[in-house]
DNA sequence: CTGAAAGCGCTTACAG
DNA sequence: CTGAAAGCGCTTACAG
C-alpha cells in the first residue's frame, strides 16, 4: 500500500496486477477518498481545463455556441472555465487576466465588440496556450500577432449578394447589418423596385433596447418600404412587434428576413424566415479545432466557416 | 531576490518595504512571469473556483440567472467552473463527480428535471463545500440529508390562487403548469365563466418541440378557452405563434400570460402579459449567500424567494 | 510488480 | 525586514 501504487492504479496503469488495484480502490471508495486533480497537474504539467470567454449569453445565438462547445468539451474529458464579459472589452481583459493564473490548456473567445484584432491572449508561462476566436469576423486578422492563434469560426458567408430583389430595402437609414446572402428571398414575388444594399453598419452593435425602436424608426422614415434584412433573429423579432403594433403582419404587410435560426424563430409569431448558421455546431467546431490543436501544438492554425442555409418561413 | 520575499510582495504583504516591493513587481513584468495560483493554493488550502451547474441555457430565463450568478461571483474575485446538463440528470450525475476533483470553494446547482431532492453533493476531501440550489423547488427539501445545503432561491410565489375570472381558462387539458398568481389578470373584463384552476402538472417537463403543439391542441379540443396561463414566456411564444397561425391575436381574442419576464417579452408580437421574477438578481442572490456561506461556513442556510411582480402588456 | 525519493510552484512558520 | 526549510497532494523516474 505505497503512494506511487495508488496513483498507479488510479491512472488506470496495466503495470498493476488485479488483486492489488482491487484493493487499492475498495479502499479508496471506503474512505471517500476524493482525487485532487489539481496537484496531479501541477506535477504532471498537464491542464484539463479550458477557458471560454464569451460576449453576450442574452442572445440566444451565443448561448447555443456556448452549449456547444460545452458539450463537446466535457465529452472530451475537460472542464471548462466561463467568463460572460457583456460585450464590455474592459471586462474581457479583466477576464482573459484572471483566466491566464488558472494555467487552462487553451481558450476560446467569442470576442465583445471592440476587441482590437490584435489582442494578444495572455498565455501561461512556458507553454504557449491553444486558442480559438469563435464567431466573429475578428477570427481573420489574428494572425502573425497571436502565433497561437487556432481556429477560426466565422458566420460570414459570401460578401456582396445581399440584394433581395423583390421588395424594396431601406438602405442607409436602417441600423441592421445585413449579413447573409439571402438568395431564397430573391424568388419571393413583389415588385423589384430597389437594389439597395443594405449598408454595412460595422462597429455599430445592436443593442437589445433598440432592436423595436429602429424598426419604429424605419417605418416611420421609409414608408415605402415592404421589407428589411435583418441583423439577426433577435432584431427580427422586435421587427415583428414593431410592425405588429401598427396592426401590420410579416409575411402579409411587409417581408422580414433574420439571421442564425435560433431556436425560437420557428414559432414566432409569424414563423421567422431566416438563415440557418446552426450555432450549435458552430461551438462545436470551435471546440474541436482547438482540441486538435492542443493535442497537436505543432499543427496550423485552421479555420472553420460554417455554411448557410436560407430557410424560407411565413415572415417573409 | 528570494523566494518567500517574493511571494510576499505578490501577495501585497506589508512587511516588504516598498523599494524591495518595486524592484520584484518589475522583474516579475520583465520576464513576463505569471502566478500560478493552483499551485499557491495548493500550499495555502484556499480556492478561488466555483462550480455552476445549470440545467437549460437555450431558455433566457436560466441563461440571466448564471449570467447574473457569473457577474456577481467574478466581481468577488472567484472565477466560474461552468457545466450544461441540459436537463439531463446523469450527465448532471457526471459532471458534479468531474468538478468534486477540481477542489472548488462551493458549488451553485439549477437542478435538471428529475434531480432527487436528496441528491448529495459530492464534496471534497474534508472541507465540505458549501452550495445553493438556485431557481427550483428542490431547494426546500434538501434539509437534513445534505447539511451543508445553503441558500434557495425560489421562483414559487403564493399558490393556489390561480385563477383568472375574467377568461375561460382550460383546466386539466393543457400541458401548461400555472406558477403564478396573476391577479392583474382578474380585473380584465369579460365574461366570468369558469374558476378552473390550471391544473400543476409537476414533473412535467415543457419540452421545447412541444410548446407550439400543446396550444394547438389546446385550441382544437377547449375551443371555448379564451386565455391560458402559461408555464413560461417561452411556452406562451410557442402559443402565440399558434394562435397566429389561426388568425387569432392574443390580447384581442385570446389572453396570454407567461411568467419569468424574459427580456425578449417586452417585445414580443405582442408585447406579453407576464409575471416578473428578476432572473439577473436571482442568479445574483444565489451567488452572494453561497459566498456568504463560504465567508462564514457556520453560518446556517438561507434562502431567498423573489417577489413577483405581474406585468400587464398587450397579450393579456 | 512495489517502494523510496525528488520535485511541480507556491506559502508559511521560523531563524537570522 | 530577508533567507533557508518544510510541505500542500500528486507523478515520475529509478531501484529493489
Amino acid at each position: 500500500v505505497s503512494k506511487s501504487t495508488v496513483s498507479l492504479v488510479l491512472n488506470g496503469s496495466p503495470l498493476i496486477p488485479g488483486e492489488t488495484s482491487e484493493r487499492v480502490r475498495e479502499a479508496a471508495a471506503r474512505l471517500g477518498y476524493v482525487y485532487n486533480r489539481r496537484a496531479g497537474q501541477l506535477r504532471g504539467g498537464s491542464s484539463n481545463t479550458i477557458a471560454v470567454v464569451i460576449n453576450d449569453l442574452m442572445n440566444p445565438f451565443f448561448a447555443e455556441i456556448l452549449v456547444g462547445i460545452e458539450r463537446k468539451l466535457v465529452d472530451a474529458g475537460y472542464v471548462v472555465l466561463m467568463a460572460h464579459t457583456s460585450e464590455d472589452v474592459a471586462r474581457q481583459d479583466q477576464v482573459l487576466h484572471t483566466m491566464r493564473e488558472q494555467g487552462t490548456a487553451g481558450l476560446i473567445l467569442c470576442p465583445a465588440y471592440g476587441t482590437p484584432r490584435t489582442l494578444r491572449v495572455p498565455s501561461s508561462r512556458g507553454a504557449s496556450r491553444s486558442w480559438s476566436w469563435c464567431a466573429r469576423w475578428a477570427a481573420a486578422a489574428t494572425t502573425s500577432r497571436v502565433p497561437t492563434t487556432n481556429a477560426a469560426c466565422s458566420t460570414r458567408p459570401a460578401p456582396a449578394r445581399c440584394r433581395a430583389q423583390a421588395h424594396r430595402i431601406p438602405g442607409r437609414t436602417h441600423r441592421h447589418r445585413a449579413r447573409a446572402a439571402p438568395e431564397g428571398l430573391q424568388g419571393r414575388a413583389g415588385r423589384a423596385q430597389d437594389q439597395a444594399r443594405p449598408r454595412t453598419a460595422a462597429g455599430q452593435r445592436p443593442d437589445p433596447r433598440r432592436r423595436y425602436q429602429t424598426m419604429q424608426q424605419l417605418l416611420d422614415t421609409q414608408p415605402d418600404a415592404t421589407a428589411a434584412i435583418c441583423y439577426n433573429d433577435v432584431v427580427a423579432f422586435g421587427a415583428m412587434a414593431a410592425l405588429g403594433e401598427r396592426g401590420l403582419r410579416a409575411g402579409v404587410d411587409f417581408a422580414l428576413m433574420g439571421f442564425d435560426n435560433v431556436a425560437d424563430a420557428a414559432h414566432s409569431n409569424p414563423p421567422l424566415s431566416t438563415v440557418d448558421i446552426r450555432a450549435g455546431e458552430l461551438g462545436e467546431h470551435a471546440a474541436s479545432l482547438l482540441l486538435a490543436r492542443i493535442a497537436d501544438p505543432e499543427r496550423g492554425r485552421q479555420s472553420y466557416v460554417a455554411e448557410p442555409k436560407v430557410l424560407i418561413r411565413q415572415s417573409g
